[in-house]
DNA sequence: AAAATACTTAAGGGATTGCTTGACAATTAC
DNA sequence: GTAATTGTCAAGCAATCCCTTAAGTATTTT
């Protein structure tokens, strides 16, 4: 499976401005200029920040007026969060299923 | 806080490559040749990969006599996992707070 | 000791990324 | 209607990324 949402999801959040943008979205909408206004970098940059993330999916926007509102687009981040935690438990499930052998065999050998 | 841990996982992540390589570590460890064989590319792009994923902390590998052999590390997964976790929760627990708000601004004008 | 195996290092090249500045809408306020 | 606000487009540039091939090193195997 060639799975380009995943791609892009990741690559979005490999960035600290784009994971600030993230931080900052996930405790409410906000316009473009509130989300530059902290951030060390010109307007344009910042545009181009946002475009990553809507093209990942993480973020969706509309515009009313010259005003663009930004929001966190939770289905997105719901599966980039699953990837890795089922990869993770897949692991944990084989270190667990090492304990309990090792234990087992302990326990024949004492 | 400059989270550089996060930066290079995530970023680790967004290449397909480096995630299938994560996915088969997720059903246990593997030789760097065994890695590479299904990969479509030569043995040092891959050995790449891997430096990129050691650095990010989500594998970690140990030489014995002329062979590597190489394992997720369950902890950095996490910690990627955690952050998006953490930021999918704050905005849904907005959400909840926007839709009782709702609810309850109905029942006063009925 | 010679050959095969498993990995490693180095050099380089083409594509992409992350900014910049400058110019240009489109909307709202005065 | 003029000016201020808010966002967008375009060109360009330095740094980084992902891969290649070629040439090693270190460790078995025969």
């Amino acid at each position: 499976m060639m799975n380009h949402s995943l791609d892009r999801a990741f690559t979005a959040l490999g960035d600290p401005t784009r994971r600030a943008i993230v931080e900052r979205l996930a405790s409410g909408s906000a316009t473009v200029s509130e989300l530059a206004a902290p951030l060390p970098m010109s307007l344009p940059a910042v545009m181009l920040h946002l475009k990553v993330l809507e093209e990942s999916g993480l973020v969706a926007s509309e515009k009313k007026g010259r005003v663009r509102t930004c929001r966190i687009e939770p289905a997105a981040l719901s599966l980039a969060e699953q990837w890795v935690s089922d990869r993770r438990r897949l692991w944990e499930a084989r270190l667990d299923r090492l304990d309990a052998f090792l234990d087992s065999a302990a326990e024949e050998t004492p």
